[in-house]
RNA sequence: AGGGGUGUAGCCAAGCGGUAAGGCAACGGACUUUGACUCCGUCAUUCGCUGGUUCGAGUCCAGCCAUCCCUGCCA
């Protein structure tokens, strides 16, 4: 793999290093912060591979807490679920797992204290009201609490907190800027009142913190160095800090943001994801066609080709759309070392050996995996009748067809013998059924005696009598919908869950293949394919096990004819 | 139009005043018991545009253009 050059997020935490100041004396300490709303999906690895991968670096910490501030939003289901996704992929925070609920009471005072300082107050605007007041570009917004006196937001405050108050009736907002063109500046509302079970609260607690006033806290409380977050919390990071000036907090983390990752065809917005959930387009959020990480995972993809993925994206503030052909590239040369190779085919032909005695039975040895030895060998029978990919059959060849054709090159039966093409047999409709050939004998193990060049390809085939059935389902890639924007009306129609029959050269427990199926004639764009096929075991549990062979072949040249 | 960002090849992305890295994709070729893998080669006279500073500008300055985000009691 190429160098990675330091990225500005590490330039930045050298330059705050060499100057010492707020982050004298302290390591470089992140944290992961996870709202519980939904599964993890390969958006949030760029995140994850950030924020554990920068502390890993500089050997430092990195916490994982769930963002929790929002009741009505958030689930335990979704707490476990994330745990097992980012070690999945290999990060642990250790001991160090927190909850931004744990800080509720921590986060209460603050806020009183704010209120103390004059720095906040009690506001009774109604929703409406609130948004009517808020001004514009021109106008400053105006609230008549303004400047209710410190004594009155304080006792109002904790009133809040005791549950007199309906919701939305009253709101603490933080005294800045009211003529601010950053928005967020304009007297944000920093608690609101909800009475909503909180997922781990319960009803402890009936005012809930807004983001942008817990998170600075949180982070401080926990030591946190550098709060790295997405590019859309840019114009947050005036107020991140005026809540760490302005509170009683321990310490001064720095915010630096970082453009989140996109890929073409691929619905990444959790929102849509959970619809489809909900809606039971898919089977759930672990669906192998979902971009979340166990859907993923299912799908065949490795946490070390994701890893990889992210690593190798960089890290940058352009808004950037990766291919998802850069996705499998880093899946290929992941699977290409560790996985192990068999044979398979998925549209079956007969092949007869003519020249093979009838009843008579052989047993081959083939290497598991020839780029990794240690993976040992495994035995497969050899007879008259085999099976082949029917692609690897044209009666009438296209030009620089190197496959089987009556009369054309000889061909190697991958790790048994050479074969020659002489005919096909076809039923009364004129469909080839069955497809004729004669072997060298003295080839056993694919090397012909007298060391001549084999011209043609090396042509996978099982052995009709030995071949273990297994049903593949075949996935096209449901994030490429060449319209995205789409979703809702057809979003499903490429998808194509086509079961197909699979005969294997050893025992195939796959029910997924990974790879897509372009139909005939259809141009590649949008269309891009492995160019092996990935078999993986359906494992909800585990990695999968990847099994390799062959069909390149026979889809590039079924496009090319 | 207020605030905050970003513009380097089809897609990512280095570059920090000294003459455009690397990867993906694509295309040629070599090798091959997977037409895979691997290997070799090609692929930006130019960095959104226009001026300016400089011996020298993708890098500094000015203006313009394009594009994304913000105006939830979401995160």
């Amino acid at each position: 793999m190429e160098e990675i050059s330091k990225n500005f997020i590490e330039a930045f935490i050298d330059e705050d290093i060499a100057a010492g100041g707020q982050f004298e004396g302290m390591t470089v300490h992140t944290r992961f912060p996870p709202e519980p709303n939904g599964y993890l999906h390969i958006g949030h690895c760029k995140a994850l591979c950030i924020d554990f991968g920068t502390a890993e670096k500089y050997g430092g910490l990195c916490n994982l807490r769930f963002d929790d501030t929002n009741p009505a939003k958030e689930d335990t289901e979704y707490v476990d679920a994330i745990q097992e996704d980012i070690h999945w992929l290999g990060f642990d925070w250790g001991d160090r797992m927190f909850y931004g609920s744990d800080y509720f009471e921590k986060t209460y005072e603050l806020a009183v204290g704010l209120i103390k300082k004059g720095l906040a107050y009690v506001c009774e605007l109604s929703a409406e009201e609130f948004k009517a007041n808020r001004g514009d570009i021109n106008t400053p917004a105006t609230c008549p609490y303004r400047d209710r006196p410190i004594e009155e937001s304080l006792d109002l405050f904790a009133r809040m907190r005791a549950g007199e108050f309906p919701e939305g009736k009253m709101t603490l907002r933080a005294k800045i800027d009211p003529a601010s063109g950053n928005f967020n500046m304009r007297d944000p509302v920093i608690y609101r009142i909800r009475y909503i079970e909180h997922h781990r609260q319960g009803t402890q607690w009936c005012i809930f913190p807004m983001y942008d006033f817990a998170h600075p806290i949180q982070d401080a409380l926990e030591g946190i160095t550098h709060s790295l977050c997405s590019l859309e919390y840019e114009d947050h990071r005036p107020l991140y800090n005026w809540v760490i000036e302005n509170t009683d907090v321990p310490s001064k983390p720095r915010q630096i943001e970082f453009a989140r990752l996109g890929i073409n065809y691929t619905v990444m917005s959790k929102r849509m994801l959970r619809e489809m959930v909900e809606k039971n387009l898919v089977s759930g959020w672990d669906d192998p066609r979902m971009p979340t990480l166990c859907g993923l995972r299912r799908r065949g993809y490795t946490p070390k080709s994701i890893r990889n993925f992210t690593a190798r994206n960089g890290v940058s503030k352009v808004t950037s759309t990766v291919e998802y052909a850069f996705l499998e590239h880093c899946l290929r040369e992941d699977l290409n070392e560790t996985a192990k190779r068999v044979m398979a085919v998925l549209k079956p032909i007969k092949l007869t050996i003519t020249n093979y005695p009838e009843g008579q039975s052989e047993l081959l040895t083939v290497e598991n995996n020839p780029l990794r030895p240690e993976d040992g060998e495994r035995e497969i029978t050899f007879s008259r009748n085999l099976y082949i990919e029917a692609d690897d059959f044209l009666e009438v060849p296209v030009p620089k067809y190197k496959r089987l054709t009556p009369g054309g090159l000889e061909c190697r039966l991958k790790g048994a013998y050479l074969i020659k093409c002489t005919g096909c047999v076809k039923d009364a409709d004129g469909n080839i059924v069955e497809v004729l050939a004669e072997y060298d004998p003295e080839s056993r193990g694919g090397n012909p005696a007298d060391g001549r060049k084999v011209k043609g390809a090396t042509i996978h085939w099982v052995d009709a009598n030995t071949a273990v059935d297994a049903e593949v389902r075949m996935y096209d890639y449901l994030f490429k919908h060449p319209d995205p924007a789409s979703f809702g009306k057809d979003f499903l129609t490429q998808l194509n869950p086509d079961s197909l029959e699979v005969l294997t050269g050893c025992k195939v427990e796959a029910s997924l293949a990974q790879a897509a199926m372009p139909e005939k004639g259809k141009t590649a764009e949008g269309f891009q394919f492995m160019r092996q096929g990935y078999f993986c075991l359906d494992n909800r549990d585990a990695t999968p096990e990847h099994l390799v062979f062959n069909r390149s072949v026979a889809l590039k040249d079924s496009f090319k004819a």
